[in-house]
DNA sequence: CCTATAATTCTAGATTTATCGAATTATATA
DNA sequence: TATATAATTCGATAAATCTAGAATTATAGG
């Protein structure tokens, strides 16, 4: 993931309602939940949802999956860990090594 | 740092011009940049930067000292820690434990 | 005091984002 | 086929953000 590619990312998960969507999936595992699932948990209206999860999906923050007329919604570990990883690169270069940080 | 200040710091850091000024201020180190030494590096207008520099400092991304006439702008390590941290406690709960992940 | 420098604030326009009801599409099922 | 359900797309509005030139503030130095 490129520095575009983490701003973007980083964008997506910095707007309240889907940073809450990404944890919830997160809790939910690697099943995921459906959007009604998720519509009915957060309490948002169903249409600012879609819009919320196209922009995730958009991104890869998250992936959706078709089964007849519900999709479910999974949250995409290996991205994250990427978009944590490219910040943690960020934080331990340069003079800021504290005792015992991990180094990379 | 809870909900809502996590979003409103990644926030910040998912716009381009600003994840590269904090790239910039974390290989910069511990005494950081001025304001003006970003703008020649960064080669942005000297009033963008002025607002995105108040953006971060306003979520506690970075520091401003002054000093005489310059500012000096100087990365929140410990800050980007709290986020880091927050986004590893997200990742790490519920099923996705990998193999050799760290839990919390 | 005057001038140059560092940076912010002001201002305004362009763009993007957020919101959500209404209409639409797709699918299951009676 | 008709109906209900799941979700998206449409459309319109409000709000926030981005951008950058011009004006302003603060300070150093001649």
């Amino acid at each position: 993931m490129d520095h575009d590619g983490v701003a973007a990312s980083l964008a997506e998960l910095g707007n309240t309602h889907r940073l809450a969507v990404f944890r919830f999936l997160v809790k939910a595992g690697h099943n995921g939940a459906s959007v009604g699932e998720i519509q009915k948990a957060l309490d948002i209206p169903a249409s600012t949802l879609s819009h919320h999860l196209a922009r995730m999906a958009k991104v890869g923050l998250i992936k959706q999956e078709k089964h007849s007329r519900t999709i479910v919604c999974i949250p995409d570990y290996h991205h994250l860990q990427n978009l944590i990883g490219f910040l943690q690169a960020e934080c331990c270069i340069g003079e800021n090594m504290e005792p015992g940080a991990a180094s990379l």
